[in-house]
RNA sequence: GCGCCUGUAGCUCAGUCGGAUAGAGCACCCGCCUUCUAAGCGGGUUGUCGCAGGUUCGAUUCCUGCCAGGCGCGCCA
């Protein structure tokens, strides 16, 4: 089933096809189409005219009259104007709307869905904090756009495998263990050692299970509270994201990357494409040749080995298990990472360019009652995912934390939050879902026959904002290939926010439900299916943001 | 010093491959509930799109140089 849009588009490229000989110039494909801000300028605009003329030497309104005297043949328009410089307005006739509609009510939550990356496998490697501590805002901001962008891709057709990337091994897990040990034995902490309030809790259910690892000698002493501890806080962490609604497929353990030979296998083959080197005892990649800084030490000189060993077998390791996207979300105090990460794949023979994508989130602040919040007390430095959802709900915060670019630096207002008004995006999404809920039981208790299978007469549907929705409901498969083409959730919810704004407008304007002993018409019918393509929609639209959609509110 | 991100209304921020008169919420003023959820809707006021050049039919958008703010530049993880 083709959208509206490609159906023009692809009549538009036929017209010009046909005029081949008259431009004298390359065809597109596809043409691209506005939703004009203006209405006057009808329910879809193009450019391609303007576009057009500098290629083919004509002028753009001669173009644009060729397409639309061709385009004015066909039964889906009920208009078509040329305006300013060469910009052709398209309006649809009625028939052509109650086709989108239609479509809504048959696919409910496929709607929306599409093909555009289908049989692309994607890692999506997210949030990967280090299991010493609680997450904090940084990972929470991940969770809730990791989590939805995953959803975004697989709506897209992919085939997404999300992934944790668990450092379980190194220097951290030495001093995490070494301060939980120092905690259950009333020591002083290790310097650079862990220091919130998490840790001492950790020691104490340690302790109480296992009261002989105090009495160990320190060096075996430390691995038995350190691997306890990690058992512990990684469960804490799966714990927490689970409630939050964020799902892994694979909880990848970094010390896995050294077990049955891998890293060798790994390290092979990077020194296969030749882009290893040996200076001063250490094992080195020579990533300046791809664009980063330095080279990077991978085996240091002691033979231990470096952080970024395990960042290259990893990558190895995602490829070798045949996913061709990487994607990474790192953190802006991270973005050093960036050249490196894609030099891994130059060194290791891929197309950094097409192989690895990485986004780089912002850091997200926290305001209650006019004041940033910085301290946790669990966490002894910055506030927790737990604490965040405590205050404000799951819903709020994942809302709000994917509506922005992840390129923007956010503050989250829990005051705002908390509030019930037009100034908090998610409840206003929220309570117009629930609106139309309330309607469609009225509707149902009246008797008013509605729904997928019911033959409503869209040609009814002439009002303005019945038409303005209609058209909006239209653009939602092209909003979810496009947020997923671009890795920009966020896109989402924008526009279910102005779908809400637009039904809410629409609800105002146009009543749904007969009134007091009015006998239920045609038109009541008609529009309580474009109330219900409407809450599919919403729904759709909050479910790939992870965020419920109330039927009360 | 080098690199990445940001700069749009009084505030918080959107703005799709370059498109028509640059948008939304908040704040401020005025209206709308005797029948579908007022957690809503309508109207009014608000801009040197950081600055200066360039590319072109057209630039908030692309390029260059500045200015301001944030972050990063380890044989740490």
């Amino acid at each position: 089933m083709s959208s509206i849009q490609d159906q023009i588009s692809a009549a538009i490229v036929a017209i010009l096809e046909r005029s081949r000989d008259f431009l004298q110039c390359e065809i597109p494909q596809a043409i691209t189409l506005d939703r004009p801000k203006n209405r006057d300028h009808g329910d879809y605009a193009t450019s391609i005219a303007l576009a057009l003329a500098k290629p083919s030497g004509k002028a753009p309104r001669e173009i644009a009259e060729l397409i639309r005297a061709g385009l004015i043949e066909l039964p889906q328009f009920s208009a078509v104007e040329i305006a300013g410089p060469g910009f052709i307005n398209l309006t649809l006739a009625t028939a052509s709307q109650g086709e989108v509609l239609k479509t809504i009510l048959t696919n409910r939550e496929k709607f929306g869905t599409g093909k555009a990356m289908a049989g692309v496998r994607v890692n999506l490697e997210f949030i990967s904090a280090n299991p010493t501590g609680p997450l904090h805002l940084g990972h929470t901001r991940w969770a809730a756009v990791g989590d939805s962008l995953g959803r975004l891709l697989t709506a897209a057709g992919a085939c997404v495998s999300r992934e944790f990337y668990v450092n379980d091994r190194g220097n951290q897990m030495e001093l995490f263990g070494a301060s939980i040990r120092t905690a259950a034995m009333n020591l002083p902490r290790p310097e650079n050692g862990y220091h919130g309030e998490y840790i001492a809790d950790l020691a104490a259910v340690i302790v109480a299970e296992h009261p002989e690892f105090a009495l160990l000698p320190e060096a075996e002493s430390i691995p038995a509270f350190r691997d306890a501890g990690y058992d512990l806080q990684l469960k804490q962490q799966q714990d927490v994201l689970a409630a939050f609604g964020t799902h892994f497929d694979i909880w990848f353990s970094e010390r896995s990357l050294y077990e049955n030979d891998f890293f060798n296998h790994s390290m092979q083959r990077l020194r296969d494409q030749g882009h290893t080197f040996e200076l001063d005892g250490a094992t080195w990649l020579r990533t300046t040749d791809f664009g980063d800084d330095k080279d990077r030490v991978m085996i240091k000189s002691d033979g231990t080995f470096a952080y970024f060993a395990s960042d290259s077998a990893y990558y190895i390791s995602k490829r070798e298990r045949g996913f061709e996207i990487c994607i990474y979300m790192l953190g802006a105090d991270h973005h050093g990472y960036v050249n490196r990460l894609k030099a891994i794949a130059a060194c290791a023979g891929d197309d950094p360019e097409y192989n690895i994508h990485v986004l780089i989130g912002q850091m997200v602040k926290i305001m209650e009652g006019g004041e940033e919040l910085k301290l946790s007390k669990r966490a002894g430095t910055i506030i927790t995912l737990e604490e965040l959802v405590e205050k404000v709900g799951v819903d709020a915060a994942r809302y709000t934390l994917v509506r922005y670019p992840v390129e923007t630096p956010m503050v989250m207002d829990v005051d705002v939050l908390r509030s019930r008004t037009n100034e908090n995006p998610v409840y206003y999404v929220q309570y117009a879902h629930a609106r139309i809920c309330a309607v469609l039981r009225n509707a149902t208790e009246l008797g008013i026959k509605f729904g997928a299978d019911f033959a409503a007469d869209y040609e009814l549907l002439v009002n303005p904002r019945e038409r303005e929705l209609i058209g909006l409901l239209g653009e939602f498969p092209r909003v979810v290939s496009g947020a997923a083409e671009l890795r920009e959730p966020h896109r989402v919810a924008r526009y279910v926010e102005e779908l809400a704004g637009v039904y809410h407008r629409f609800y105002n304007d146009c009543r749904v439900l007969p009134m007091g002993e009015e006998p239920a018409e045609a038109i009541h019918s008609a529009r309580a299916n474009l109330c219900q393509a409407t809450a599919q929609v919403v729904s759709n639209a909050l479910s790939l943001l992870g965020v419920s959609a109330p039927e009360r509110m």
